[in-house]
RNA sequence: GGUCGCGUAGCUCAGUUGGAUAGAGCACCUGCCUUCUAAGCAGGCGGUCCCAGGUUCGAAUCCUGGCGCGAUCACCA
């Protein structure tokens, strides 16, 4: 069924029979563009146990192969590399296959399917998101359809870090200084204005401690004493006491912040099926750890605090459990996890987190092993770079941030300056102008961010505008927008089966293309097995650029052969419809016009 | 200092399990809009794949040792 397979046993029965010899792995890759060939062995492999010199192994195994195998029409020996020429035929029968499939290159749930939990996002809920949340959501997103896509059933989460005294830096100050100000009041987005009352606590923060110093503290006794974070503290302990005046600002403030979360949620196109909150799974974890020390997994210091000792893995002793019997970062993650597979069943998650926490989940992964559940094994920690300004890391506090809803904006706003420039849309109304302006700017904004390996840190200059032009999200949306003003153009019905003759020509951009195409399912199994969106980019970008080529050398509805230009728009279409499916993984749309 | 990650063209990035002469985009330079959308196409310029050893028929890729950048090593999250 899969030609490299097909061929792959061809071979081994080629050198079975010339040369009475079993071998094991037969190696391919695609034939380099300056060669003639589409598939090419690598022979040297072979060598160790086929006394010959490659050529004549090349040799051998080309005549095998074209007089054994019907798709194999000729071939050429270079080096110990064996390249060989696929028939137009095959070509023209696996385009007519994957014409008909339904969601091409996607895999529906089944059998072997998993059921996977992807959590991303997981802001705190003290100020608004920044670039840096963008490219998490981005990412958690797209791997999340990816995953889909592969044929795994999929639940979107996130945890929101609702409570805690960064929290309660933000309530105290507006207390103090908010003078009742709302968002109804000052037309300021929720999230924003919650924002404001964070960065001016760590002024009055600040400055309480300088006026501290001045009077001969230290700068530990200062940060210790300040009047305001002791507040704060209180309020945290009134908080957890369940004061109900603080609890009562507490809910005021967080759904200020929520309604503002919703509203870039929804520009920037993400979804969650189901939301966690930390003021309900804090506690969490506590039961696990008091059972696990019965079980030896954990141990007790004389102070009360909970160990475990991971020195055989070669990491630290860790604390799960503080001396008072609080919960730390790890004990709610450890309640949280299992909290989850009991309400969804699931083989397993995925973790959308900066990789400033890798040795984080690479504890806590083992500590849910040790505890023996069996589905740790199937915990993956999504680890990214973080977004780097060239100034340097951002920071809420000192106001050096990428808002997001600012950059969704600008985005906009710049994709709306070409667009008119270029004039092409005269006959739009301004709302689908407006419309398209945002898709556009937000494709370039994702496209720029998920096109690059997730491990790799990004380095953001807002100076220089992201790219419109060349390898861009833009580019590729360009190209849909172009098939599909061919297929409104093609005034004949080309739903029906391509009745190209066996007999036809494949133009080489026609061949390339279609050898895309073919390339796409095989690309979906591996972006997922690497959780990578950056795969799906990159090979999109290749397959938009073989098909620009093909329409600026190649007449699509201007042939008078009625077979060959059906075929053609019927390759274009195809095109087109993976265009839209690969976009839609990274969370992309595309427009009917550009 | 220990651990983890990264280092490829001036800049931003690709580079499958080790394979042929290391590829794209941006920028710069040449051509191409009376013909399917020029956010495009065709071409040019541009490389010590951080350095040094090693493994092998073959290394950007694997191993060892350096160098540089970043993260992390809290009873913070």
């Amino acid at each position: 069924m899969n030609i490299q397979k097909t061929i792959e046993q061809a071979v081994k029965n080629a050198v079975a029979k010339t040369y009475d010899v079993q071998i094991q792995q037969v190696e391919f890759q695609p034939t380099r563009k300056d060669f003639e060939g589409d598939i090419t062995l690598v022979t040297f492999p072979m060598l160790r146990q086929v006394k010959t010199n490659p050529v004549q192994l090349g040799q051998r195994i080309g005549e095998f192969l074209v007089e054994n195998v019907a798709e194999v029409k000729k071939f050429n020996v270079v080096q110990g590399f064996l390249n060989l020429v696929l028939s137009d035929s095959f070509y023209l029968n696996s385009f007519n296959e994957t014409k008909n499939k339904k969601d091409f290159g996607k895999l529906s749930f089944s059998d072997n399917s998993k059921t996977i939990m992807v959590e991303y996002s997981s802001p705190n809920t003290n100020k608004p998101l920044h670039l840096g949340h963008v490219r998490n959501n981005l990412l958690g997103y797209s791997v999340a359809e990816i995953l889909k896509a592969a044929g795994n059933k999929i639940y979107k989460t996130q945890i929101i870090n609702d409570r805690g005294i960064h929290i309660c830096k933000s309530m105290l100050a507006w207390v103090r200084f908010g003078d009742g100000e709302t968002p109804e009041s000052t037309g300021l987005k929720g999230d924003k204005l919650v924002g404001n009352y964070y960065v001016k606590f760590d002024q009055e923060y600040k400055k309480q401690i300088s006026e501290l110093i001045a009077q001969g503290k230290t700068e530990e006794e200062a940060k210790a004493e300040a009047p305001i974070i002791k507040e704060a503290q209180q309020m945290l302990l009134k908080w957890e006491a369940q004061d109900p005046e603080v609890i009562a600002l507490w809910e005021k403030m967080n759904q200020w912040v929520y309604s503002g979360f919703e509203e870039t949620y929804n520009n920037l196109g993400v979804d969650f099926d189901k939301n966690y909150y930390e003021s309900d799974t804090y506690l969490l974890g506590k039961d696990v750890i008091a059972q696990g020390i019965e079980r030896g997994v954990f141990y007790k210091k004389e102070d009360g605090s909970v160990w475990i000792d991971l020195t055989d893995e070669g990491l630290d002793e860790k604390i799960v459990l503080r001396s008072d019997g609080t919960a730390v970062y790890m004990t709610q993650d450890i309640g949280t996890a299992i909290q989850r597979v009991k309400d969804f069943d699931i083989d397993g998650m995925v973790y959308t987190v900066g990789n400033e926490q890798d040795y984080h989940f690479k504890v806590l992964f083992l500590i849910l092993n040790k505890l023996g559940f069996n589905w740790a094994n199937y915990l993956v920690h999504l680890s990214y770079g973080m977004v780097d300004l060239p100034s340097g890391k951002m920071k809420s506090r000192e106001g050096t941030v990428v808002d997001a809803d600012e950059l969704m904006e600008q985005m906009t706003l710049t994709a709306k300056t070409i667009s008119e420039e270029l004039g092409k849309l005269d006959e739009y109304s301004e709302e689908e102008k407006a419309e398209l302006h945002k898709m556009i700017g937000l494709g370039a904004l994702k496209y720029y961010i998920l096109k690059v390996d997730p491990k790799k840190r990004i380095l953001f200059n807002p100076e220089e505008s992201v790219d419109f032009q060349g390898n861009t999200g833009p580019f590729i949306q360009y190209t849909y927008a172009r098939i599909q003003s061919i297929l409104r153009k093609a005034d004949f019905d080309y739903s029906e089966e391509s009745t190209i003759p066996e007999s036809y020509q494949l133009h080489e951009k026609e061949k390339e293309l279609i050898k895309q195409i073919l390339l796409y399912p095989e690309m979906i199994q591996l972006a997922a097995e690497n959780h990578s969106p950056a795969l799906i980019a990159n090979y999109t970008y290749d397959l938009v650029r073989e098909f620009n080529s093909f329409y600026q050398n190649v007449t699509i509805l201007g042939t008078d052969n009625e077979a060959e230009k059906k075929f053609r728009v019927q390759l274009s279409k195809i095109v087109g419809e993976v265009i839209k499916s690969a976009f839609g993984l990274l969370g992309i749309q595309v427009p009917e016009r550009m």
